[in-house]
RNA sequence: CGGGGUGUAGCGCAGCCUGGUAGCGCAACUGCUUUGGGAGCAGUAGGUCGCAGGUUCGAAUCCUGCCGCCCCGACCA
């Protein structure tokens, strides 16, 4: 491709409503534009980009005995109330209806439609297993698009459903899977950590998601490094020691006008912070005959909203009290709340339920008691692991310390179990002649947002850095003054031909720019390999390469051809 | 959805407070010069000042309403 045959559309400043590098160097290479909030145009360029991910996840499907197929985009709202998903997915389903009134969703997943599919063809056993895939536009109305291509609305992915007689085999494919998302993410070049994963609420059990790992990341991961366990923290936990020490100390109660929160205990009272607990009080769920629930962690512990939402008695999504029902519920504020004498229903951390000789509030404004024991001062109450694991805290595989680490998630899958099958009754005759609700699993990866991963992680102040196998050209020619020195642009004309018809993805500037703007330009699009032809070059016999991102040097006239072939893998 | 901000040329911004009919840099176009790190000179083109009302002799500027976009919180590939 030349230049001037290409919408090369490259920005030299900073869009302003571009937060994240990601973002910003996809605005300024001119990769995408944005149409609306959340909703953009891949351009020419970006587009390339776009394609070679598809490429590989593809391959990597189909190596897997997977099978591509294309569902509609738009979903009736009938399979939608099948799985009572129209009413339960909430605000990110976006509801159409058409000139007859019936109404329909622009499809953010396909479980329904790719149960529907499968009802209606699978039929026996002998068909099982087997996984269809897709790579295709969802649309899920975010809240808060953000971060360009990153958190988009309209984003593309690729989704896959398998279907299997038991468990067993559902198990046995899903690691099958598991080893295909792995080389995916090998092959595009990137780095990456698979973890263990809350399923949110495609439902399901077992779950692994992929994050690319960067700095940008939204994610925070849990991992041991070297060893084998890699948890999301909103799942990850940690190792607790349940030993708990004999109460050494007499429960007393402290006046503390002056302390409202744990920073404050600790200072004004030379309290360790680990001898304290946080007393956080959140709504209760619908369907308890209360209104509050008080959650208990370590003073230097944060609470863990994922875990907190899954407690029967707490409301999903968690919602904080505010002062007013907590001062009706308990005659204190926030600042002052504690186990002791607490009239409300109480859960406490695991490493809470294992303390002794701590202090908290004592449901008193400014009173603390001190020197609190389970059983000996208040009856000790339901237990969960509530809080979220720190760095260094104990792996709870005992393989090691758990540091924390970004990473922005780009595939999840999930054994979905027969939640689907069930719910929109498809079913399939066993050996026996006895029909059966499939099991199912479901395998995500976001196509779009790869590319945009791809960047955080690759990146410097000049520009992108592709991964060889994402950038949208292999090569790029610079041939300086081409439009002066007859010599120069000849050179580049052959050997551009010649790379062309090998096959190699080539860029050649045939813009009438000085070579600042030629270089700049190539920097920025993140090209691997660049050979630049001047005059110069040509007196003393040889064209300049540069690696992006690395080591270049000089080549030969005559070796240039055979040279830039063998880097783009065509030699 | 709650809180905050913002909307003026393709991009980045000034002008608004204190009303008088719109400007700067980059990008674009033409010509000449320049040519190994984002050139110089000369010239050209481009704006319903987000939209709708209102106040006023006069509104980008003041008032009211609406809309878009961005940021902070809950969601996710």
């Amino acid at each position: 491709m030349k230049t001037s045959a290409f919408h090369l559309a490259t920005l030299r400043e900073v869009p302003a409503d571009a937060e994240v590098v990601s973002h910003q160097l996809m605005l300024r290479t001119g990769m995408i534009r944005k149409l609306t909030s959340g909703i953009y145009t891949w351009t020419p360029l970006g587009l390339k980009v776009l394609r070679r991910v598809e490429q590989v996840v593809r391959e990597e499907m189909d190596a897997s005995g997977c099978l591509e197929l294309l569902m509609p985009s738009v979903q009736p709202s009938e399979l939608w109330k099948e799985t009572d998903r129209w009413d339960t997915f909430g605000p990110l389903l976006l509801k159409m209806t058409d000139r007859a009134g019936r109404e329909y969703a622009f499809g953010p997943t396909h479980e329904e439609v790719i149960t529907e599919f499968a009802r209606a063809e699978l039929r026996s056993y002998k068909q099982l297993p087997i996984c269809f895939y897709q790579v295709q536009t969802k649309f899920r109305d975010e809240i808060r698009p953000r971060f360009g291509v990153m958190r988009a609305r309209e984003f593309l992915m690729k989704d896959g459903y398998s279907f299997h007689m038991d468990e067993a085999d559902l198990d046995a494919f899903y690691q099958v899977m598991y080893r295909t998302y792995s080389r995916i993410f090998e092959r595009l070049g990137l780095t990456f950590k698979a973890v263990t994963a809350d399923s949110g609420n495609i439902g399901g059990a077992t779950s692994h998601e992929f994050h690319v790992l960067a700095d940008s990341g939204e994610d925070v991961i849990a991992h041991v490094e070297g060893g084998a366990y890699a948890a999301n923290v909103e799942r990850a936990e940690a190792l607790c020691d349940d030993q708990r020490a004999a109460p050494s100390e007499e429960l007393r109660i402290v006046d503390t006008p002056n302390a409202r929160t744990i920073d404050d205990l600790v200072e004004q009272f030379e309290v360790p912070i680990e001898k304290t607990v946080k007393t956080l009080v959140v709504e209760a769920a619908e369907d308890q005959d209360f209104d509050l629930v008080a959650l208990l962690v370590r003073g230097d512990h944060e609470l863990n909203a994922v875990k907190a939402e899954k407690l029967p008695q707490v409301a999903s999504p968690l919602v904080m009290a505010d002062e007013a029902a907590i001062r009706s519920a308990i005659g204190a504020g926030p600042g002052s709340l504690g186990p002791v004498g607490l009239p409300i229903p109480v859960v406490a951390d695991r490493t809470v339920a294992a303390m002794s000789d701590f202090s908290a509030g004592a449901n008193e404004d400014g009173k603390h008691h001190f020197g609190i024991n389970w059983q000996r001062d208040v009856a000790l109450p339901d237990v969960a692991d509530l809080r979220n694991v720190r760095a260094g805290d104990p792996a709870p595989d005992g393989s090691g310390t758990l540091s924390l680490i970004r990473g922005i998630e780009v595939g999840h899958i999930f054994q979905l179990g027969t939640k689907y099958s069930e719910a929109m009754n498809a079913v399939v005759m066993d050996e026996n002649g006895r029909g059966q609700h499939p099991w199912m699993g479901c395998y995500g990866i976001g196509v779009s947002r790869i590319v945009a991963a791809a960047i955080e992680q690759n990146h410097d102040d000049r520009g992108i850095i592709w991964p060889e196998p994402l950038a949208p050209f292999t090569v790029a020619i610079l041939p300086l003054n081409h439009q002066k020195s007859a010599r120069v642009k000849e050179f580049a004309d052959a050997l551009y031909q010649a790379l062309t018809s090998a096959g190699v993805e080539v860029l050649m500037d045939d813009r009438p720019l000085r070579p600042g703007v030629m270089f700049g330009d190539v920097e920025l699009l993140g090209i691997p390999h660049t050979l630049v032809i001047g005059d110069k070059g040509l007196d003393a016999g040889i064209v300049e390469y540069r690696r992006r991102g690395g080591e270049g040097g000089e080549v030969k006239l005559d070796e240039v051809e055979a040279f830039a072939l063998k880097l783009a893998g065509k030699g």
